[in-house]
DNA sequence: CAATTGATTAATGAATACAAAATATTGACG
DNA sequence: CGTCAATATTTTGTATTCATTAATCAATTG
């Protein structure tokens, strides 16, 4: 019965998902009863997957009141954006050599992100995967999940952003300045152009809040 | 029942404290029900705890063998630290403007340190305090919380350097710098400190471990 | 006597039960 | 109709129970 990975994680996964993809809307009450009906599971593996996603900022918990969908601030998302500005930047930094492969992978990320229109949520997963790669190199695997449950935030945002926008697909535009400069090798370049999709980038997300 | 602070978190801070404190040791097995016989409380607070602890690092988790207190590798130390060395010094640039009584408190707490001796987990403790003062200025609420998680890690390498090296009390000149430049109104500089302290400083504690 | 197997015990992960608090519902009264 | 209070229901936090797996230890065999 008891399987490799614990069911919390699987539960944690699914409401991650559900939330980014927005088929629960922020603001919302999440009961655990009901997850654990939908899912087929009982209450624990589920509160369990609740209280992490309240820790990592995704839920809202009070006491005695359950959880809720964390609405939308651009202030957290301010915070967290000049945190990933020095934290992706380190990552980069922190590689001592960059495989020739990996440049080759991230142009195929590229590519199919190009050819991607009209399904917001696999050009976001396209997105993802390229950062997620253009940092694999680095070897401090504790900064690289820190990252990952970091960018788990502005992920929402970008979605908002995408969709009220009425866009259809991500610009390129960066994954190509950042993967030219790796290859001249000018690691200082692309450092620069990766924190300043966190600074500067990011104020174009923001205004679609208002 | 349903009191203002879940028993979860008391659990988890009283856990956290022991771990630090070392009263039980690296590589030591974990059984939640022994906890949760000696704290008076139900398992089901005590696992919530524990598999906190496991996610900040403090704890290894495997599935099916339940928890063991982590031990210490300076794999762990330089990686908590490169991200440490980062976030400190965006945390004091992100501080818009130093209320002079801050620098009053500082000074107090530091005063504290220095009579301290012979308490190891006293002077972690003030120290801990004082680079919570030091912070504390900045608004970025999420970098604070997120700083405060990281910095079990090193705290724990601290202790045992300090067991270890038969130091009964934690030197004072670091905070005295920092202070100092402050005071100058050099921010520059006790940024560059305060980044310093996680790079070079953390060698001296590194090589206690071989 | 060491090593391996099998039975026993114990601990884990998940499910369920329970008590208190929060929320919803009903109904009396203006 | 609307307001408020009393009561019923839901929901939460915690405790307890259950099923299964891992750890332990004795017995057996090479």
């Amino acid at each position: 019965m008891l399987p490799r990975e614990p069911l919390r994680d699987q539960v944690y996964l699914e409401l991650l998902q559900r939330v980014q993809r927005g088929s629960i809307t922020p603001g919302s009450r999440i009961r655990d009863t009901d997850i654990a009906k939908q899912l087929g599971v009982s209450r624990t593996p589920v509160r369990e997957a609740l209280i992490r996603l309240a820790r990592e900022g995704t839920l809202d918990a009070e006491v005695g009141r359950g959880f809720r969908v964390r609405s939308l601030a651009t202030e957290e998302l301010r915070e967290v954006g000049a945190i990933l500005a020095v934290l992706e930047p380190l990552a980069l930094d922190l590689v001592v050599e960059f495989p020739a492969e990996r440049l080759t992978d991230l142009a195929a990320v590229a590519r199919r992100l190009e050819q991607t229109r009209g399904d917001i949520d696999a050009c976001i997963e396209l997105d993802d995967e390229w950062h997620r790669l253009l940092l694999s190199d680095c070897p401090n695997r504790r900064l690289l999940t820190l990252i990952e449950t970091l960018r788990q935030t502005p992920r929402r945002y970008l979605r908002h952003y995408l969709q009220q926008a009425g866009r259809l697909s991500l610009s390129t535009v960066h994954h190509g300045r950042i993967a030219e400069a790796l290859r001249r090798g000018d690691r200082a370049a692309a450092r620069g152009l990766l924190e300043r999709r966190w600074t500067r980038g990011l104020e174009e997300i923001v205004s679609a809040f208002r």
